[in-house]
DNA sequence: TAGATTGTTAATCGATTAACAATC
DNA sequence: TAGATTGTTAATCGATTAACAATC
């Protein structure tokens, strides 16, 4: 009735949650029992108004005086975020990203197991990545319809990238953590999220030009 | 006298530039003497304004009835992202996603050069991660002093991260590319660029939850 | 009662978008 | 002259921050 729409939840805020949740996995560690958006702000640099208005976005209240349980906030967090069951997901691409990202033990924290790899290359598949079977990507669009997979993490060259999101999307795929420097082409029932690290390096190569202005003024 | 002081650029202006010179490169590629907001909007799916507000944050003007020389457009933004002209750095941490960033030929475009990689495993040191030698992280100080390296892209397990970023801002690195999941405690006058896997994830996560959600209603 | 903390309401801030005269 | 495009000025929008009464 009072639930918020999981909607208008803005995605600065969604993109803080798991900066909340990790302090708030500390604080159940330690054993405390309720925890305040101060101090939750105070560890994390923010405001404690940011942090209240980000709980209160998704629906969740606090106790004035008190503060907020610390295991029924991570519980909300991760339900709000899906995180609490499990989510298969393929990494299609068995390059070097493709196995770093297939060996990331840090998703285990976010319920995200990734099941196999798919790529091109003979020589790659039947092997293993990171404990994961490598198959060949002509095996992708089966696997997708048999396990109803709906994530896939996109290492691909970029050539090939478009193609086989394609493919993917007729599969039944519904999101795409895209990792590729190409913008995809998708229907929209289907959610891409891309790493942009041409984006990330210009913000850092434009501070570091910056900085060496300054000296040489 | 009116050039616009580089800090007066907004974070989320820098991160479109890079769209912005791949339209533009494309551009060139064809031929195209001139080029206008409204093309490059539309190709990415801006609004042309958007586009004007962000050359002239950065002093860009062009020309009414006829817009922007292809050309100068590309080297206004290079040298604004300090892209024309080369930048070494150094990987720091030879796993999978080390080797990934190593041999990732796309930083070619942004002059940005990968010299060597760092590791503390000795089955590493000596050997070449896509194409790149590995040294002994031992060397890393050393090296930073010897070659001016300003630039660190880190990849190690969280648990050393801390500890090898201190080591490196002592040695004079000025900005790290942060592919840990650790929030860096550094002095001011070291940028830290993170890319944050769990926020990006949470995005993904999220949409994915709302639309089961949509589906069971 | 005093101190800590909440949620609500309002103010501020910064980024995006709109409207349009000036220019080629 | 007509059409395309710019830069300027103003409006809108959304996120962050501030102030404070209510609650424990």
């Amino acid at each position: 009735m009072d639930i918020k729409s999981p909607l208008s939840v803005s995605q600065p805020t969604v993109r803080r949650l798991p900066l909340y949740l990790r302090i708030l996995k500390q604080a159940e560690d330690a054993g405390k029992e309720n925890i305040s958006s101060t101090y939750i702000a105070k560890e994390l640099k923010l405001e404690s108004i940011q942090v209240r208005k980000d709980l209160a976005s998704m629906g969740i209240t606090g106790q004035p005086g008190i503060g907020f349980t610390v295991k029924s906030l991570i519980r909300a967090i991760e339900h709000f975020l899906g995180w609490d069951n499990p989510t298969d997901a393929f990494v299609v691409g068995a390059g070097n990203l493709g196995a770093a990202l297939a060996g990331y033990e840090g998703f285990g924290e976010y319920n995200l197991n990734i099941i196999a790899a798919f790529d091109i290359d003979p020589a790659k598949v039947g092997s293993e990545i990171s404990g994961k079977k490598v198959f060949h990507i002509a095996k992708l669009a089966e696997h997708i319809q048999r396990m109803h997979i709906k994530i896939a993490i996109l290492t691909l060259p970029s050539a090939a990238a478009q193609q086989i999101t394609n493919i993917m999307v007729e599969a039944g795929i519904k999101a795409i953590w895209n990792f590729t420097s190409l913008k995809l082409n998708v229907p929209e029932d289907v959610f891409v999220e891309r790493i942009d690290l041409a984006a990330s390096l210009a913000v850092l190569s434009n501070k570091i030009s910056i900085d060496s202005e300054k000296v040489s003024k």
